[in-house]
DNA sequence: CTCCTTTGTCTTTTT
DNA sequence: GACAAAGGAG
């Protein structure tokens, strides 16, 4: 059984698989086989360690990485589900937390709500206390207050606690804002994604019952991707192993590129000292990707500092120079971009083996005209995301409503929409009889309301809420297919765009129609399909978790979204001075972590790499002149080729006065085209 | 209450 | 060049 599974592994890998002797860190640089690493390791645990599957938990960042490994597992041991517990942090704790909604007060049907309902529910509150106030000052105040929530719980403390928000008089509003904003969120059964985390932290640190069931449960805990978690998420992992749980930590910090996010470097490099003891196993052997392409790696991160320096080596040869091209505009480094990727597809190379990649999502824009124009077979990953469309968040507001009658941001969201006599004051009305305790869920309370109101907009707030029971009585059969039908049809969305009869609107209503698509292909692929799931799985999707390699188009995505990805032929664009790095990113440890970052984007090509910058772009509606990247120079001369007059000019230029950066001056140029 | 026009503001990366 | 809020008319 071991020789299987240790067959196709190099000696480090084999050791990190193997290791019985306490918890380990495998420092798995770039491409060097980590997720080969954690699923042996896991099929390992399961046959020689003598583990059952379900005291198992691993935890990624993606749910591609984790149904990626899960598949891998399920082909290391055959058979099919294995019952490990594997996801991403967040998928795991809304998972727990569902069991064990009773020990905070929640009711196991909770809402998981994103940053951008945070942000309405935290504007409405505000209003309550300043009806006069402009909507501009709410919603700066708003984005504050959810700022300074999310720094606090990232560290692994309740916001609204003494002492975890700044001490500044003119932010002792925040404190009792946030107090309402837990209240109104345990009252609708809300719970944003933070809450996911510092609920489940909480119940094992203090929840007897909880500790004991789940620490007793998993005994061993595998962490991928650790150079990006946050001080919560380690203590999470801490929680886990507090009752002597076994831990292996998969991670890179060169490829640390979170810490905007709140992600610390330091839980990977400083483990040994929560964990004394810790095994530290580097995997060095790169089996992605050509020297050239690692040597520039190496280079794009030198200037960093490090606590261990490392070389990543391969067998696969040198390969070719890497590709500069110098372009004018946007819209040509577009065309350049287009024709090498035709020449590749000429030249035999698959279209989802290529792979474009930007700092921003605004440059995607270029790309796409251009690939469309050219008929190019083409996906973006991320960016607008699907289910962030202004349409696809009203019909599942619709369906969050009937899941969770006390959801009181889908409730605002919906209420009016399509418009239907309920106005603002009316609204406020009705919300106003949520304040206090124990607060009925919002559907009943406007259902009261209407009953002792009357009126105009007595009956529309009636018509409003017997539309949703009348859609709460659908899914009896479990027919989700048929709820959504019945939400656009019922509620009068899908006549209205049908009305407009705009090229929008039927945008709009392609959308929906591909909305009611995933959620069949949801209720196919789940075996005991819920409302509640649906809503959940959506909730949580990653960025990357969209993109399929077998869809034959050419993947256009930021660097951020291409972590963990790999593609033979890769383009990293828009390689200038203040947008990559980003000039946002002032600070030495921004322009280090600029630096990971263009070190994670050589490090997903591996047969071909192109550099592409322009000198003029278009920014802010402006048009500027635009200096190559300094990150160019950090590469070596010798590993790039097709250089032009205007590389040799601007990069040459700049040879030797190195940390000294040219102010990009800004003028006035004609737009081109468009 | 709704719809339309005008005006101001923005753009890093996202679970 | 994009999107939301403000303001005004029906």
């Amino acid at each position: 059984m071991t020789d299987a599974l240790l067959r196709d592994l190099n000696p480090a890998q084999a050791r990190a698989v193997t290791w019985t002797g306490g918890p380990l860190l495998v420092l798995a640089g770039a491409g060097t086989g980590k997720t080969r690493v954690v699923t042996h390791r896991i099929a390992w645990l399961l046959q020689d360690g003598g583990l059952k599957p379900w005291s198992i938990l691993a935890m990624t960042f993606t749910n591609k990485a984790a149904r990626e490994m899960r598949e891998r597992v399920d082909r290391l041991l055959g058979g099919g589900d294995h019952a490990v517990t594997l996801g991403t942090f967040h998928s795991v704790a809304a998972r727990l937390l569902r069991g064990f909604a009773d020990r905070l007060g929640y009711e196991p049907g909770f809402t998981i709500i994103d940053t951008d309902d945070q942000l309405r529910l935290l504007k409405r509150l505000l209003r309550e206390e300043r009806p006069h106030a402009a909507a501009r000052d709410l919603e700066a105040d708003a984005k504050t207050a959810r700022r300074l929530a999310e720094e606090a719980m990232r560290e692994g403390l309740r916001p609204a606690a003494k002492g975890t928000l700044p001490r500044d008089r003119d932010l002792s509003w925040v404190g009792p804002l946030l107090r309402r904003y837990a209240q109104a969120k345990r009252a609708s059964q809300l719970m944003d994604f933070d809450d996911l985390l510092m609920n489940l932290l909480q119940l094992l640190r203090e929840d007897e019952l909880v500790r004991g069931v789940l620490t007793a449960r998993y005994r061993h805990v595998l962490v991928d991707e650790f150079q990006d978690t946050n001080r919560l998420q380690l203590e999470l992992v801490r929680a886990f192993t507090a009752g002597g749980a076994g831990l292996t930590v998969v991670g890179d910090d060169d490829q640390s590129i979170y810490g905007w996010r709140g992600a610390r470097v330091e839980n990977l490099l400083d483990l040994g000292t929560v964990y004394p003891g810790l095994e530290v196993v580097p995997l060095e052997e790169n089996y992605r990707s050509t020297q050239t392409i690692l040597t520039a790696a190496y280079h794009a991160i030198r200037r960093n500092p490090h606590l261990r320096e490392k070389r990543l080596v391969t067998r696969q040869g040198e390969g070719e120079a890497i590709r500069v091209l110098a372009c004018e505009t946007e819209a040509d480094e577009a065309d350049k971009v287009a024709d090498a990727v035709l020449a590749l597809r000429r030249g035999g190379v698959s279209a989802s083996a290529i792979a474009v990649f930007f700092r921003t999502n605004a440059q995607s824009r270029a790309f796409e005209a251009r690939f469309r124009r050219g008929r190019i077979p083409h996906r973006v990953v991320g960016g607008q995301r699907f289910y962030e469309r202004l349409e696809i968040r009203d019909a599942l507001a619709f369906a969050r409503l009937v899941a969770n009658p006390s959801d009181r941001v889908a409730f605002e969201r919906i209420v009016n929409t399509p418009p239907r006599g309920i106005g603002e004051q009316t609204v406020s009305a009705i919300l106003a009889t949520l304040a206090g305790t124990d607060p009925p869920p919002v559907l009943d309370a406007a259902r009261a309301w209407a009953a002792t109101t009357g009126g105009r907009a007595g009956a529309a707030v009636a018509r409003f809420t017997s539309l949703v029971d009348g859609l709460a009585a659908v899914p009896a059969g479990a027919d989700l297919v048929a709820l959504f039908n019945a939400i656009l049809q019922q509620t009068g969305y899908l006549a209205r765009l049908e009305a407009e009869g705009t090229l929008e609107s039927e945008g709009r209503r392609e959308n929906l129609s591909a909305l009611v698509t995933s959620v069949a292909e949801y209720a196919a692929r789940e075996p005991a399909p819920t409302l509640r799931g649906y809503l959940e799985s959506v909730s949580l999707q990653t960025d990357t978790d969209e993109w399929d390699e077998g869809e034959g188009a050419v993947a256009l995505m930021t660097v951020h979204a291409a972590k963990g990805l790999e593609f033979d032929a890769v383009f990293v664009t828009g390689l200038e001075e203040g947008l990559f790095p980003h000039l946002w990113s002032e600070g030495e440890r921004g322009v280090e972590e600029e630096r990971r970052l263009f070190h994670v984007a050589i490090t997903r090509a591996r047969r071909r790499l192109w550099f592409t910058h322009a000198r003029t772009r278009a920014r802010f509606g402006q048009w500027q002149y635009a200096t190559p990247s300094p990150f160019l120079t950090d590469i070596p001369r010798h590993l790039l080729s097709g250089a032009g007059p205007l590389r040799r000019r601007s990069l040459l230029a700049r040879l030797g006065e190195e940390g000294t950066w040219v102010d990009t001056s800004t003028s006035q140029i004609p737009p081109e085209d468009e």
